[in-house]
DNA sequence: AACTCGGGGAC
DNA sequence: GTCCCAGAGTT
């Protein structure tokens, strides 16, 4: 690839992205920089998040946490409630760690240096750059999984997983030195309308004589078979008609989020099953027919719902200890 | 380097 | 059903 085809390329994305960039609520139009807080949250929404997931989820957040400041002072639980339903709840708590050391160490204002937007909570690499290069012009690489696979596919590497070091050293070669956020955001845009990862329009692309890609579908990951858990949830209810639930420890998977209380998510069917035996006794519980099964990325839990009629919910219940 | 961490839309 | 997404933190 010589140098006129690579400024020829950039053009062609300059070009695409002045025409046909999305209307995305954190860009502001016709402006060059971001707004900070605007681009730190939509950045940890979209962490493994598609946009269309997120836009909801940021509008309605920003309305209730409209700067810095209001969300530093938050209390977890409120942001959580904002955050329960987008998944990877980590990212609220290291959000909300973010914000309480901006505030308190940054004046509230959000750092402009990759380095340093590095050393917060649940800012890493990606979302560092990102930070840095559309909220503040620094010219920085902004590599994301689609601009991994653009520039794999403009080399037609097929490679599953490049080092970060060989993915930086082409990602010099195609990004040019200046506004390079504007040409991150191009080729995520473009990405999603035409080199997506399944099925890309090839033939209708604009670049596709740039680009050496020859269709070949990255090397296959092995599939693993999806883990199995089991556990019993426990539906205790009063005559009036109140339930009991409870609050995960953040600490667990779903921290923070609420459930019916369930016993430890064991791989083992036969240890689940035991545990109802055990309880038989003390509390003559009726099942539900049917298991509910709730699928995880990389699990599915199925449980086991225990009806028990209490007098009065008033009693701590601890099912958790020594599983 | 390999896991863990959610949920939902596209196919 | 499977695959994947504007990744980061831990082991």
């Amino acid at each position: 690839m010589n140098n006129i085809r690579i400024k020829t390329l950039q053009r062609k994305m300059k070009l695409y992205y002045k025409k046909s960039s999305r209307a995305l609520p954190w860009r502001i139009k016709n402006q060059k920089n971001q707004d900070p807080y605007k681009t730190l949250i939509s950045e940890i929404m979209l962490q493994q998040t598609r946009v269309n997931a997120v836009l909801d989820y940021y509008k309605n957040f920003l309305k209730k946490f409209p700067d810095l400041k209001s969300l530093a002072l938050a209390n977890e639980n409120d942001i959580l409630i904002a955050w329960s339903g987008l998944g990877y709840y980590r990212r609220a708590r290291n959000l909300h760690k973010t914000a309480k050391i901006i505030f308190k160490e940054y004046e509230s204002k959000i750092p402009s240096d990759k380095i340093v937007l590095k050393q917060l909570p649940g800012i890493g690499e990606y979302t560092s750059s990102a930070i840095a290069s559309f909220a503040f012009g620094k010219e920085e690489l902004v590599i994301d999984t689609n601009v991994e696979r653009f520039i794999k596919r403009i080399f037609d590497i097929n490679a599953n997983k490049l080092s970060p070091i060989r993915i930086k050293e082409l990602g010099e070669i195609i990004f040019p030195k200046k506004n390079r956020g504007d040409f991150a955001q191009a080729i995520m845009d473009f990405s999603n309308d035409y080199c997506t990862k399944l099925s890309p329009k090839c033939s209708s692309c604009i670049i596709s004589q740039y680009c050496e890609y020859k269709g070949f579908d990255d090397l296959k990951k092995i599939k693993q078979k999806k883990n199995k858990k089991y556990c019993i949830s426990y539906f205790i209810y009063d005559s009036k008609e109140l339930f009991l639930i409870r609050r995960k420890p953040v600490e667990e998977i779903l921290g923070g989020m609420y459930e019916v209380p369930s016993s430890i998510w064991k791989s083992n069917k036969k240890v689940a099953d035991m545990e109802v035996i055990k309880l038989d006794k003390n509390y003559n519980p009726m099942f539900l027919k049917n298991t509910i099964k709730h699928e995880f990325s990389h699990f599915t839990l199925f449980s086991k719902v225990m009806i028990i009629k209490k007098e009065k919910i008033m009693i701590k219940i601890v099912l958790k200890e020594n599983g």
